[in-house]
This record gives C-alpha cells, sequence and structure tokens, in this order.
DNA sequence: TCCGTGCGTTAGGAACGCGTCAAGATCGGC
DNA sequence: GCCGATCTTGACGCGTTCCTAACGCACGGA
C-alpha cells in the first residue's frame, strides 16, 4: 500500500492530459502519461502504476487490446474514459477487465471520486476480506451466509449467486453480461429480465429500503455494482 | 509448525513462477517450482511443501487430476490459479479438493493474502481441538465416537463418514457434490438421494427433534451445515 | 407531445429439491 | 449357508424456487 499512488493517463489529447495531470499533482499522486497504446503498454510495465485512467479512442492500438494486454499480468484498475455514444464499446471494456468508465466530457470531481474509490477497493482486496461487513448486514462469502439484525437471511441459490459475483468484485462495475454469465453459465448473456427480477428479490432482502438501493446500484445500460457507502 | 514454511510453484508460465518466487523468497518463504503436473506431484512427495500454488492450464495432466493426486496422500493447502472465464473448471478444481482459487491476472498482494490464509487455515486446523461439545451430544473425532445422554450412539460406517465430515468444516456450508465425493468416492456427485436418505438418519439418532433440525441444516438447493446454536 | 427503450414490480404455473417411507440388494460374521 | 445389519433404489407428497409474461414508470429523442 504505497504513501503516493502512481497513475498512468493513457489520452491523445494534450487537453485532457494536461488537465488531468496538473490536478492528479495537486492532490499528490504521482502522474505518467502516454499518448499510445504502445505507449501505454510500455510505461505500465516499467512504472507499476496503482491505477490507469485509459481513454478508448486511442490512435493504433485499439483501447480495448490495451486493457487484454494489461491483464495478462496486472489487476491494476483501469478506469475508462469514452465519448457518451459508444456504449457498446464501453461494456465491451467491462467485459475485457476494466474496473469502471467516466464518459467524457466528465467533471474533474466525479474522475477524482472513480479513482479513489477504485483506489480505496484495491486495498481492501489486499487487506482480504472475505468477510463484507456494512451498517446493514453482514456477508461471509466463505461460510455462504448472510446475516441481517442479528437473524440469518435466507438467500435461494440464484440470489446468492448473484450477491457473490457483486460481492467478489466489491466497488467495479460488473456488467449485465458477465454477471449472467457468471450466475446462469456461458451460454447465457442476453436474458437481462432474469437480472431485474433478482435483483429485485436480492434489495428486498438486503437494502434498507429496497426501493432507493445504497448498496446494490444499477448503472442504467450497463450493469450493476456493489458498494459500501462511505459514511 | 515449520518456521519457514515451504511453497510449491505449479505453472508453466517462467514469468509467473519468476514473479511468484522472487516475491515469496523476498518475503522469507523456501519457494520449489515446478512447470508441469508430474514434475509438482514429484517434488510435492520430496519436499513436502506447506502450501501449493497450482495453474490449472497445465501440459500434459491436468491441472484436476493434480490436486487429486496430492488429495489421496495429503491435505496441503492448494491455492488454485485459473483464467477468468474458466467458472466451471474453478468448480471442478474446488469440488477435486482445493482449499481456494485465484483468477488471472491477479495482483500479488491478493496473492499473498491468500496464501497467508491458507497457511492461518492450516495452524489452526492442526491446533483444534477434535472434540465438538453441543449441548445434546458429544462428538470425538480422534476415537470416531459419539456420546448423547451418557451413553454412545451408535453410527454406520456411511453415517460416521457424513456426520465426520460436516463437524469437520464446522459451520461452513458443504455442498451436495463436495459431501458426497469425501464420503462415497471422487466417481459419486449427482447421488443427492443418498444424501437426504443418510442426513434424515443422522438426524433421527442425533437431533433433539429430527423434523426440526438444530444442528444439521438443510441448505435448499446449495448443500449442509453443521452448526452449534449459539443460544 | 408522442413514442421507444430500459428498469422495477408483480403474479402464476411449471419444474425442481427435499424429507419420508419401504422394499430389494449387498455385505459380513458366525 | 444363514441371518442381521447396512446400503441402494424407487416412489410419493409437499413446499420452494425459477422462469416467464405483463404492466407501470421514468427518461430521452423525434
Amino acid at each position: 500500500m504505497p504513501d503516493r499512488f502512481r497513475i498512468l493517463v493513457v489520452d491523445d489529447e494534450p487537453g485532457i492530459v494536461r488537465a488531468l495531470g496538473i490536478n492528479l499533482k495537486a492532490l499528490g499522486y504521482q502522474v505518467e502519461t502516454a499518448a499510445s497504446g504502445e505507449e501505454a503498454l510500455r510505461k505500465a510495465a516499467d512504472h507499476r502504476p496503482d491505477a490507469v485512467i485509459l481513454d478508448l479512442g486511442l490512435p493504433g492500438i485499439d483501447g480495448i487490446d490495451v486493457i487484454r494486454g494489461l491483464r495478462v499480468w496486472t489487476n491494476v484498475p483501469i478506469i475508462v474514459l469514452s465519448v457518451r455514444e459508444a456504449e457498446r464499446e464501453k461494456i465491451a471494456a467491462l467485459d475485457a477487465g476494466a474496473d469502471d468508465y467516466v464518459t467524457k466530457p466528465f467533471g474533474m470531481g466525479e474522475m477524482l471520486a472513480r479513482l479513489r474509490a477504485a483506489l480505496r477497493r484495491e486495498i481492501d482486496e489486499e487487506a482480504e476480506a472475505p468477510v463484507i461487513e456494512t451498517a446493514d448486514f453482514t456477508i461471509d462469502l466463505a461460510v455462504k451466509r448472510v446475516m441481517r439484525g442479528g437473524s440469518e437471511v435466507k438467500l435461494t441459490p440464484t440470489e446468492w449467486g448473484v450477491v457473490e459475483v457483486l460481492v467478489r468484485h466489491q466497488g467495479k462495475l460488473v456488467s449485465q453480461t458477465q454477471l449472467l454469465k457468471e450466475v446462469w453459465g456461458p451460454q447465457y448473456g442476453e436474458e437481462t429480465n432474469y437480472l431485474r427480477v433478482f435483483i429485485a428479490q436480492v434489495r428486498r432482502k438486503l437494502e434498507p429500503q429496497p426501493s432507493t438501493p445504497r448498496y446494490f446500484i444499477t448503472e442504467p445500460g450497463m450493469g450493476y455494482r456493489f458498494q459500501v457507502p462511505t459514511a
């Protein structure tokens, strides 16, 4: 757990690189930059960054291939940048192993929040948490049991599958396709209605206010995310 | 409980072997390596490692078979490495007797955390008292005997097998497949009706109210769990 | 303003899993 | 070779779970 995090910013637009660089450095991050996919892979190998901010619209190598290239040897958090219209591309990026995405144009505040979340998740994982405790419930992955208010919450096999996948990827955005494949099996991927039903059931059993979820968050058009609210 | 743990790393990709080796040695572990399943089984027999890190994607012998080969004579902790998509393979590995799995690509921090957890569990198990006492009965794993109300309860061999496996995993959920394999042998896994019959018999002999079990709990669709009620 | 899309919610019928019982089949000791 | 104990196998009933379809609602674009 380094004291000063190293961030690799990959974008071919000098304006964005500069803006991010100034803000990040001001907050005490060390910043490396790259303007192409090749340079990104090389610098990542050299500098072992703690997080990567990656624009999908790069010249040369496709951004998706950069993600795959990184994922061969590292699971460093990758936050993807893309323009609003490229929905398909964003989902492909998540399936390739990206952790989160931010649409351009983006506010610096949102970007920094996502980055902090990604770094926090990294630390949590290293601290190894097979038991997730929140203000409202406790999930023990090793024993496969959920406690809430002193008593056990009964989950059906499918419900448990959904919870387990989301919690294992804590803080990370999980695409609908990936969630379906991991819970129902590889031959699934389109049946998003299954997800709607079971996510609702999980929320009914775990969320304090199922209609306004705090833990099992919907990212419209993208997928779902399990998060533990900071406050 | 050795002072310096011996770790056996099994992988055919030299990069991964090297990266793990450097990190583990730096932390004071003794490291042995193997690049094939055959070599892994041989070195395990020679060096009696305290933990095994095993890549499933080996040339030659299947990784699953390596696990089975090890499990014939040792219950050394096995941490499995596999690629993200191979969910089915991971499940098969766990059923074959693996203790944990890490998806490639992995962060070194997570790997080390899992390793520490595995070694810690082993120490706990060795130190663990093989006598379980509840309000209604006492199970002595060492002598293979169950006492209830001052007199001995006679269990048939298969009944004892079921009890022993569940009690050894005290508190943990044991899947039907795992239970079948551990009691009846590796070629079983589907015959869940056996379980229904024998679980019922065990409950009739040990539970105060067999129809509403307090110790041998059914988790519908998932498996069984032995627990000692807190109150 | 109207439509299309995506998500949440609900309800009902089919399919499945579990407990139970009892009748063969198999094993082991005498 | 017999007999009791133990394990396998099948059938039945019941409760639960999963899938499916339909509806409502919010949002964004034409």
